[in-house]
DNA sequence: GCCCAGGTGGGTA
DNA sequence: TACCCACATGGG
């Protein structure tokens, strides 16, 4: 195994900032549908959106689904591409339907790394979309990559790591030999990604030449925040 | 007015 | 494979 990159950075994240409980959802199911109203659009519109989607159908599925498309475009309308969201979320709480939108259920029915493919099979679900339901709805060991994660592996010089998948598997097999199990592996993956996103979007998110708020100080610059 | 935000899919060379 | 573009709102 070679040296450990994400391990410290991770740690330095974690001391600093401290621990996340995330995803921000009170069950799986909004976990799911945030993680598609998110795409490409900050979590600020996406809360409006799920008020909005909760007023409605209390978020409860076959509620959703009997709304019209252009109605419940209408509710998502804040979480900006709002057509097209409104048709991968319909898509996506078609797909569901068949494990009677129970999470368990879903987790119980494939095969190691099966639901994955499934979930990246479904018009809409992209890799990023997929790791946060696996993770943050279903608790399995999956990593999020997202543009912050880009951003600071670029700014921190932490390797080079040609695409997503790349990435994501660096940072798990880092994990993995670092944590027992399952549910530990998991634990800390949904907390690094978390701590990502927070140190992105609100600590270091101010054009400075350094960030005196985290202990990624020394190399912390950019355009946008790492 | 301009840039960006916790992406994805489709088209073209 | 590598770019390009559409999709769209709301905040700084």
């Amino acid at each position: 195994m070679p040296r450990p990159v994400f391990l410290p950075v991770y740690r330095r994240l974690l001391q600093a900032l401290g621990p996340s409980h995330w995803w921000p959802a009170e069950s799986p199911l909004e976990v799911m549908i945030g993680a598609i109203l998110t795409q490409n659009t900050s979590w600020k519109n996406v809360e409006r959106a799920l008020s909005a989607l909760r007023e409605a159908t209390d978020l409860v599925p076959e509620r959703i689904l009997s709304l019209d498309q252009d109605v419940l475009a209408a509710c998502i309308r804040s979480s900006g591409y709002y057509n097209q969201k409104a048709h991968r979320l319909s898509l996506f709480l078609r797909w569901f339907s068949q494990f009677d939108f129970d999470p368990k259920r879903l987790g119980r029915h494939h095969p190691v790394g099966g639901l994955r493919s499934e979930l990246l099979s479904l018009k809409g679900i992209g890799p990023e979309t997929a790791d946060s339901i696996l993770c943050y709805a279903l608790g399995l060991p999956y990593f999020v990559v997202d543009a912050y994660t880009f951003r600071l592996v670029d700014r921190l010089s932490l390797g080079a790591y040609p695409g997503y998948e790349h990435l994501r598997a660096a940072v798990e097999s880092e994990f993995r030999h670092e944590f027992s199990g399952d549910r530990l592996v998991t634990q800390h993956l949904n907390e690094f990604h978390a701590l990502i996103v927070r140190h992105g979007n609100t600590v270091c998110r101010k054009r400075s030449p350094s960030c005196g708020e985290c202990s990624l100080r020394s190399r912390c610059r950019s355009r946008n925040g790492l």
